[in-house]
DNA sequence: GTTAGCACTCACACTCATAGAGTGCTAATT
DNA sequence: AATTAGCACTCTATGAGTGTGAGTGCTAAC
């Protein structure tokens, strides 16, 4: 019977590192020489046969080394590699990129996503917090001046959109003040995603004649948050790629280049990961234009709750270990500041 | 003497107009066959050999066709080539796409640059309002909490960055609305560029005891706002130019690809542009990343004020005609709609 | 001033041979 | 029974050599 011994799996982790290395498939030769100097080529060839049967590795063509198939990252990332540990220097210096920004936290996650992708190499994605899962915590009516009045949303992570409203009729600062809080007596703690569904009518009884504003206005408010979620994806060093012979063929370049422009896609992309950091392998994806490639996620959270998530995308051929303990690292500093700045 | 007489500009115009369709040097038989049919290739000949020596064209090596140079292409812009009338329904539907873009103007200017991007099949660039040189209409603080004080502060265009504060003692509404006022008092009508410079002691005298506020918070928010004017620089559809010939070497895509990332330097392009609409063609660009590429930018502007540009980038081969006047008409319908939705 | 004719140039596509890396199998070795 | 040496075989990548065709510049005729 044939199992998956421990020389296998040394094998195995050859292969791939290698391969990850040059980008060229291992023959047996370049491994008995550089990584198991003590069993010979034609040993590991049949090694590396098995390895094929049982569907790690492949070949290109007859007669070339073998590369990994998705299978054997799998298995590689799971129970293979080794974890990277990060410099001291290499943690120091996120750690301070992040204590220099400033600003709200959209800028932030940009940030994050410029950092990651200059760090690893490959490209990076992020998508802004995603409010509809946050709570209301102060709504205000603020008059600019006659026939303007700026609607300002605070949730319990910062500032959400926020617009200035142009009105038919003229209210006064004691009004807005009123129907401000009002609406802050009713509506703060309710999660945003709420807002959109609430019948505005039952707050109407309260502040009879201001009817505009409430009916007409507030739903279109309301509707304009839940929109802005969706179009809040970053990405960045999507140049990066060019530089792996992965995308030395143009037409694989612009249809990856396509995706990272689909906000859509990659709002679907990012949106569905809830463990912590996840890693998912070519043809896991299920965009199809990115089964060629392997995404490394992480989530960040705000009081306990995950707002939102970012990433690393590059061709399965990635440096797994390196990246998987950079987006690790970063999104820790990026969960540490976040607790720190939105601390109520 | 050779003069740039009127057939010589029929044939340079035929060159151009061949090349930016096929992206071949144009031969002087194509040109007597397409284009000048009264006239045989010899004669042509004699003329390119002109038009070359007055630096129109080049030849990419011995004995291949003719391509347009830079200074050609300025010429056949500046007043060769025929004024593109852009057909009804593209009009209409511009209009369409403006008319149902919700939200801020960002989202507005973002919206503005992925509809370029998708009708000229370039890249486009864009350049969020540059609230640097709007007015200060109105600054308020709004409590959150006892410990959190948001400062929404609106500016003649709209909404800009607002953040929440968080202070070391706790304010009441009342201190915090008297403040406001002061400031609105002492602000309004000032440039935000302004602000930065100001010197807030001189405040500090009418509201005594908040220090904290005036003196280490608000400085700070003014630097913000001045910060966040340079980041907001979008680029959309990079992936368009892959598919021309121009970027099918990958080195020369990733150089582009580049410039695109750095936000810096496309602030820097987009910034200096003051004319209503301009043309940029290859060396023409101070950015030595883009000498190989031409822009045409415009701006926008509310009030009559120019607050920002967004423009498409290509090859220096580009549909000058045919981008012109989509440029042209977007930015007039942008114009519209920013002077409708920001009118007060 | 224009055109036909012609020799010349050069990139590009194509073929073909060779080198080299790697395999799988068999037989010998441990 | 597991390992290894040896060998024939496969397939790609590389580079040289060649032919083709588009295009030119020049000259001489119209």
């Amino acid at each position: 019977m044939m199992s998956l011994n421990s020389r296998k799996r040394l094998i195995l982790q050859a292969i791939i590192e290698d391969y990850i290395n040059t980008a060229e498939p291992v023959g047996s030769r370049t491994i008995s020489k550089k990584y198991l100097t003590s069993v010979s080529s034609a040993t590991i060839r049949n090694e590396m046969a098995d390895l094929e049967e049982m569907g790690y590795i492949e070949q290109p063509y007859t007669s070339a080394g073998r590369i990994p198939s998705d299978k054997g990252y799998r298995l590689y990332v799971d129970s293979i590699m080794n974890q990277n540990i990060l410099n001291a220097k290499k943690i120091e210096y996120i750690k301070k990129e992040f204590m220099e920004t400033l600003g709200e936290i959209d800028d932030l996650i940009k940030h994050a996503s410029k950092l990651l992708s200059n760090m690893t190499k490959y490209a990076s994605i992020a998508m802004a917090p995603q409010y509809g899962k946050t709570r209301l915590k102060h709504i205000q009516l603020i008059g600019i001046d006659n026939f303007n009045v700026l609607s300002v949303i605070v949730t319990d992570v910062g500032i959400v959109k926020n617009s200035v409203i142009r009105m038919e009729e003229s209210l006064d600062i004691r009004t807005l003040d009123k129907i401000s809080n009002m609406l802050n007596d009713k509506l703060t703690g309710l999660s945003l995603d709420k807002l959109n569904d609430l019948d505005i009518s039952n707050l109407t009884s309260e502040v009879n004649g201001y009817n505009e504003l409430l009916i007409k206005v507030l739903p279109e408010l309301f509707q304009a948050l839940k929109y802005s979620d969706k179009i809040e994806v970053y990405h960045e060093g999507a140049a990066n790629l060019l530089d792996l012979p992965e995308y030395s063929d143009i037409q694989k370049a612009r249809e990856f280049l396509n995706v990272l422009d689909e906000h859509d896609l990659l709002f679907e992309v990012l949106e569905d990961k809830s463990e912590d950091l996840s890693v998912t392998i070519g043809k896991e994806n299920k965009i199809t234009q990115l089964k060629n490639c392997s995404l490394i996620t992480a989530t960040y959270s705000f009081n306990g709750k995950v707002i939102g998530s970012i990433g690393v995308v590059g061709p399965t051929r990635m440096e797994y270990s390196r990246v998987i303990s950079l987006v690790d690292c970063l999104t820790e500093n990026l969960n540490d500041i976040l607790s720190k700045v939105l601390k109520t």
